[in-house]
DNA sequence: ATACTATATTGGACGAAGTCTAAGTCAAGA
DNA sequence: TCTTGACTTAGACTTCGTCCAATATAGTAT
């Protein structure tokens, strides 16, 4: 972690007090936080921390490559700060909790040649959906339903 | 597109015309469009056609397996209407674009048991990114830059 | 053809997520 | 210590999407 701050100031950054608890939350777990959720954490330690900041260092910690942008469905996006270890997601479609997982095989070379279309392909995300146990728990009692949930609105 | 209707007949659907038209126009284009841009080309047949029609009327689709949700970045939400064929995307990270594409080898058979977590996985979405060969040319033009842009916003 | 009713539509309020701005604050170097 | 440009802040604003109560209508029964 302080590899962490000690690279972002041999970047030039400068090292606020917002900054360093961000990356601290950050660091702290392996879970994906939402911008929202890292702000909630933040102000724990540091108050006065407003969400503007939060945005912005984000953004600037994806733009140096410290962490990764992650956007699964249409939900807030979240911030994976294992960066430096390519990996892939696995997304609970009740209730979006995602986990790292690795794979065995390289995506990119399952794409042919032919459905290139003169692309430079440089990188493949890959996302697995699936019910969590927690959540596949929550249906089983819940009664049979089909699972996918919500398929009109009750008007 | 008759039959898309047929379809959705036979299953209950009510039809209406706002309904039609929405399925008139996802079926018009091989483009994935955002569902603002699909209200606007139903409002040019249908002027008094709402905004949350389209959206209750995309949703259904999507539930009914009908079309496709896809979301790569924040972004607005797109929708696909080629539902039928399996397929993944290649999404051009300078200009957007982004093209159906087939894959040789199912990705849920990539990710070993150990590394599913209790999850029942029913689903992998794989999305490639590159250049398209336009932006590829462009920044060859252009000069050697890194061209990933924008490191940090300018105050 | 008419009436009926469950279902669909509408506009607008609402909410979540994120961006932007102008004014104030402060870390780091001189 | 002083200075200054980078950083932070609150809150307005935008975008995308959902929800609601009131209204309209497709399909069916009569």
């Amino acid at each position: 972690m302080d590899d962490l701050l000690q690279r972002l100031r041999d970047r030039g950054w400068r090292l606020t007090a917002q900054r360093r608890v961000i990356a601290e939350v950050l660091d702290g777990e392996h879970i994906h936080f939402t911008a929202d959720e890292v702000h909630a954490r933040a102000v724990e330690r540091l108050p006065e921390i407003s969400r503007a900041s939060v945005y912005n260092t984000l953004g600037e910690l994806v733009a140096l490559g410290e962490i990764t942008e992650v956007t699964t469905d249409g939900r807030a996006k979240r911030y994976d700060p294992n960066a430096h270890h390519p990996h892939q997601h696995l997304v609970c479609s009740g209730c979006g909790t995602m986990r790292d997982v690795q794979i065995t095989e390289d995506p990119i070379r399952a794409l042919p040649e032919g459905e290139r279309f003169g692309f430079t392909v440089s990188n493949a995300v890959v996302t697995y959906y699936g019910r969590c146990p927690d959540c596949a728990a929550a249906e089983a009692v819940a009664g049979g339903g089909t699972g996918s949930g919500q398929a009109r609105r009750t008007a």
